[in-house]
DNA sequence: CAACGACCTGACCAGAAAGTCAGAAAGCCC
DNA sequence: GGGCTTTCTGACTTTCTGGTCAGGTCGTTG
C-alpha cells in the first residue's frame, strides 16, 4: 500500500499544475504549491526532486491526451467527420485540463525549453501526420485547396484560446466560468468555420479536375 | 537634446520585450536586459524605476497598436471587408511585433495582473463593441448566424498564434522564420475560414426574412 | 571656461526563495 | 513488540537578483 505516496503526488502535482498555470514556472513558489497541496515545503522536494522536475511531470502530464486528440486522424473518415471529432477533442482538453493547457502553451510560448526531444518529437511528427493527411484530401480532391498547415495553426490556436485566454474570454463574455452551452457554442463556431471554409467553391475547379485537364 | 536619454530608453525598451517575451517576466533579469541593451545595470533603473515599470512600458506599447487594428470595426464597411481588414491587421501585429504581442499574451494568460484598470475597460470596450456590430451585421442579415463572441475569440487565437507559438511554427514548418508568401497564406487562409464562415447559407432563410415571417 | 545637471559606473546590500539535513514520527511486516 | 522503511518536520544554508549608492564623467549652456 503505497496509497500515501500515490496521495501526495496526486495532490501536489494538482496543486503545481494550478500554480503552475497561474503565474508561470519562475514567478511560482515551491512554498505556495506545497501550501496549495496541503504538504509542508520539503515533501515537495521528497516526492519531486526539485521544482523542474515537479515542473516536467505537470507538462508531461498534457502530452498523451494531446496526441490522443489526433486519433481522428490516425482513423480512416471523411475530411469533415475527422475535422468535426479533432476539434471537439481540442476544445474537451482546453476544458478538462485547463490548468495543464495553460502550462503547455506558456511553454511553447517562451520555445519549450523543458520538453524533451523526444516529447517534441513525438508532437511534431503527429502534426506532421496531420498536417499530410488534409494535404491527401486537398490532393484527392475531397476539401478546398486550403493551406493545410495555417487551417491547423488555426484550430489549434482557435480551440487553445479557451484555455489560455480564459481570462479575456471572461472578461469579454463577462461570465466568470463557461457552461455547457458556451463550450457548444464554441465548438459548432470552430467547426462551422472550419467545415465551410474547406467546402469546395462551387464554380472552381477541384484539384483532382485541375491535374485531369493539365 | 535628450537623445541620449531617447536611445537609451529605446535600446533598453527593445531589448525588455525580447527579454521578456523570451523567458515572461519572473525569469527575466534585469542584468540581462541591461546586457541586451549594451547598458550598465543601474542605468536600466535609472531610466526606469523599476523592473515592473519597465514591464508595464513594454506592455503599454502593445496597447496602442491593438486598439488600432480594430479601426475597420469604427468605420461603415460591408462584414466581409471589415472581417479581412481586422483579420489583416491583427496578423501584421503579429509579424511586426512579435514580442510585445507575446508580452501581452503572456499577460493575458496570467490574469493581467499588471494591466491598468483603464487598459482593460479600453481593450474590452472595443471588443465589445466589435462584437456587438458583428451581432448587427447578423440580426440585419447581412451574414450567417454564427456567434459573434465566439467568432471574435476564433480570430483573435488565429492571428495571435503567429507571434505566441512561433516555435512551434517554426517546428512544424521546418522554417526558422516565415516569409511574406507565409504571412499571406496565413492571412488567406484565416480570412477563407472567416468569410466562408460567415456567408449566408443558401437553403436556411436568414435572420431578416425570419423576422418578416414572424 | 566654469558650473550645473544629466549620465554612467562598480561595488554593495537585503531579501526572498530553492534546496538541504538530521532526526523525529508513523506505517508496515514478521 | 521489534525492526525496517517510508514519511514528515523545522531549522538551516546558499544562491541569486532586484535594487541602491557614492562618487565619477560627460556635455551643455551661460
Amino acid at each position: 500500500m503505497t496509497s500515501i505516496r500515490e496521495r501526495n503526488t496526486a495532490l501536489i502535482l494538482r496543486a503545481a499544475s494550478e500554480e503552475f498555470a497561474d503565474k508561470g514556472f519562475a514567478a511560482s513558489k515551491t512554498s505556495d504549491i506545497a501550501a496549495k497541496a496541503g504538504v509542508p515545503k520539503p515533501n515537495v522536494y521528497y516526492y519531486f526532486k526539485s521544482k523542474e522536475n515537479l515542473y516536467r511531470e505537470v507538462l508531461e502530464s498534457i502530452i498523451e491526451p494531446l496526441l490522443e486528440a489526433s486519433t481522428p486522424f490516425n482513423q480512416p473518415g471523411q475530411p469533415a467527420d475527422v475535422l468535426r471529432a479533432y476539434i471537439r477533442s481540442k476544445i474537451r482538453i482546453s476544458r478538462e485540463l485547463p490548468s495543464a493547457s495553460k502550462v503547455f502553451a506558456s511553454e511553447i510560448m517562451h520555445g519549450a525549453p523543458h520538453l524533451s526531444a523526444d516529447q517534441a518529437a513525438q508532437l511534431n511528427t503527429q502534426a506532421k501526420h496531420n498536417i499530410a493527411c488534409i494535404q491527401g484530401w486537398v490532393d484527392q480532391g475531397l476539401m478546398a485547396k486550403v493551406d493545410p498547415h495555417h487551417l491547423m495553426f488555426s484550430i489549434w490556436a482557435a480551440t487553445q484560446t479557451y484555455a489560455d485566454f480564459d481570462w479575456q474570454i471572461a472578461t469579454v463574455t463577462g461570465k466568470a466560468n463557461l457552461d455547457d452551452a458556451d463550450y457548444e457554442a464554441a465548438a459548432q463556431t470552430i467547426i462551422r468555420l472550419v467545415i465551410k471554409g474547406c467546402e469546395i467553391d462551387e464554380n472552381q475547379p477541384s484539384a483532382s479536375e485541375q491535374v485531369t485537364r493539365a
